[in-house]
DNA sequence: AATGAATGAGAATTCATTCAT
DNA sequence: AATGAATGAATTCTCATTCAT
């Protein structure tokens, strides 16, 4: 409780709140211009500050990129867990959790999450500090395996049609980011329209019924 | 049927071999590189050109990069059609057999229908010769109403469930390029394992189980 | 004797050029720089090139400069063999020999003499294309082991005090380099004065005196 | 005697002791790194201190460097200056005394000696605070003179071969420096070898042999 | 006195594109 | 038609230096 230790959580407080200021603004970048079209004075003017400084806080344009999918895949991974853990929910109830998981987390990161596709799309991050890679890989497991154990257990109840559960995580994972994908591409064309919730509620709904047993 | 009409002839089909040449090559770097990360030089040097030869035949890089994805979309929509004009398939076999296109032309050029989704995520191509933009914009559009059509047939002869037609075109498309997207990227990781087409297969029955009326 | 077979050799000499016009540009700049300070923009400015154009013709900074001592060592290599390999010198003729051969380079570039001394200081050819470190250090152990070689040779003969040649060939080459050094030092503070030849000559001929048995 | 007076003089210990501590953490990465490739960073970090705190003590880079060469030269003064007063001694052990300066200067500052050539090769120090730079040139000059009013009494004591006094103190300087430097090259491929002071007492031998009369 | 944070001024390098031949 | 040569315009990243605290 001294007046040091005070100041020292502070001047923490302080940094992060830099990193996440530059954070901010990658993402937009990024997001509007892709990784490669984004230049680090771009994000650097639109976090107010001189590029230089950015090279304080990452040590690299990718890892700085790396850093944005990580803070998704993170926020996504706790969202999944949630449902997850749910005890009170069935299988059922599961799956669409998961669907709502998915689309909160992009309301909440819209633009990032189609960094994600980026990544599946590009070898960005294939030089990343191998740290940060592990964590994304890691994470991006552990929430494809969370879907998966769901799937399973549908089956074994007896609710869901059998098949490998790792394929149905897959599909799932597949209509998501495809829809946001396609929607957002849409919406580059014709702004106003707003698709994507009603019809990811469709496709989950379709899919719904397409496991079922019976 | 002059003598000039003959070498006119013959110059003409030269120039499309030398477009077809380097298109190819460029296929091949775009795919492995990634559109920015490809140089112009490795495309030459793949197609056994100079650089400058290349700029006889396209304008710039977007240019040589947006021919393909029209080649590829022009092939996609052939292959619609001609599934959407047999008239001995019913609306399920239809939406089955658009499938087996969407597949078919993932194979005919793997590497290239992943253009399409870079499309989709990069303002690559805003800056795009508009005519050649037209183009694609105006094949994609078919290519969805097709789907729409069957999909809305289907509704008016009771046999799918009631909803708008486009958003089905949509879900189609998306469970597709979402299952291609995922599997290339789980694929580079682990190269060995392909598991695109079952998994395809299950994502389409679960959705034709899904769409089902009754 | 074809056209064409004059026109590549043509072509072959007017690379050769720009090569020389480079190295000779780059010559000037890093000895008035130093390497760190030498900017490549300033090379090509005195080459009266763009900086792009120098890439064309070297990987980097490094390999220029890299470059540069190896046209200097084999300008010293050719001098001292050919002082080596003539019969009608005796050893002390040759010992003097060594001494012109060292002077006759300094003055056919009498830049680039200290560039090797460059390279005795500073690391900066640590991360040069090997090919090239190879062809150095082997130029440069040729050189010592002619010198050594005479140097034991004299000894055999009577005519030298005894000791390792090895150690003889260092103190040449050391008395040589530290008094270019020396006299370029003092010459930049005082331009007008040019010592180094009889100074030279003089340190040689009491290194003679110091070496003669009795 | 008073109070503040105390006070005075234990903050300019103070600040002495860190001049030190600057100055012993930026030779040694001066040493390694060189000049150029040596960061401020990198040595406030050796000498446990931020860079800005180095600027409190030297006006800038330059200067820090150049303060450490003239520690190094003042420490040579003194050994050369010590031999050259010492009545006690000829001519010829005064040479072979001063010798054994040079080379204990460089164990004593085994790496500093270097930077001494690096001011001969480079134009570091010509943005100098022109006080520094002129102390460097009267102790160099200084010793110079030393060394040369030596050689001049053993030509007047008929000991040594007639000629001009000051190109022998440049030949003496040569080829200690020639020396250091071509071991030290040597030394860096092959770390083990060290044969500097056997063969600066060769060169010496020879040198005092070459310079006898008759 | 000490420093954490910030940055301006470069530096090397790359690459799409042009143009004379 | 083809290209070798050249370059302008970026772009990432570094680092000496400053300054408010």
């Amino acid at each position: 409780m001294g007046i040091a230790e005070r100041k020292k959580r502070e001047k923490k407080m302080l940094a992060e709140m830099r990193i996440k200021q530059i954070q901010d603004a990658a993402e937009d970048i990024f997001i509007r211009k892709g990784f490669y079209s984004a230049t680090v004075e771009d994000i650097a003017k639109k976090a107010e500050l001189s590029p230089a400084t950015i090279y304080l806080y990452f040590r690299n344009k990718d890892e700085l990129y790396g850093s944005l999918n990580l803070i998704t895949l993170q926020y996504l991974f706790d969202e999944i867990k949630h449902v997850y853990t749910n005890d009170s929910l069935g299988v059922e109830e599961k799956i669409c959790g998961f669907k709502d998981a998915l689309y909160k987390t992009y309301q909440y990161r819209p633009l990032v999450l189609r960094l994600i596709l980026h990544v599946q799309l590009d070898d960005v991050l294939a030089a990343l500090n191998s740290e940060l890679l592990n964590k994304l890989n890691s994470l991006s497991q552990k929430i494809m395996g969370m879907i998966a154990a769901v799937y399973k257990e549908g089956v074994q109840q007896g609710k869901f049609i059998e098949g490998h559960e790792n394929a149905h995580a897959d599909i799932i994972w597949a209509v998501f980011t495809g829809l946001v994908l396609w929607e957002e591409a849409k919406r580059r064309i014709n702004p106003q329209k707003k698709f994507l919730e009603p019809t990811l509620n469709r496709a989950f709904d379709i899919f719904c019924r397409g496991i079922k047993k019976e």
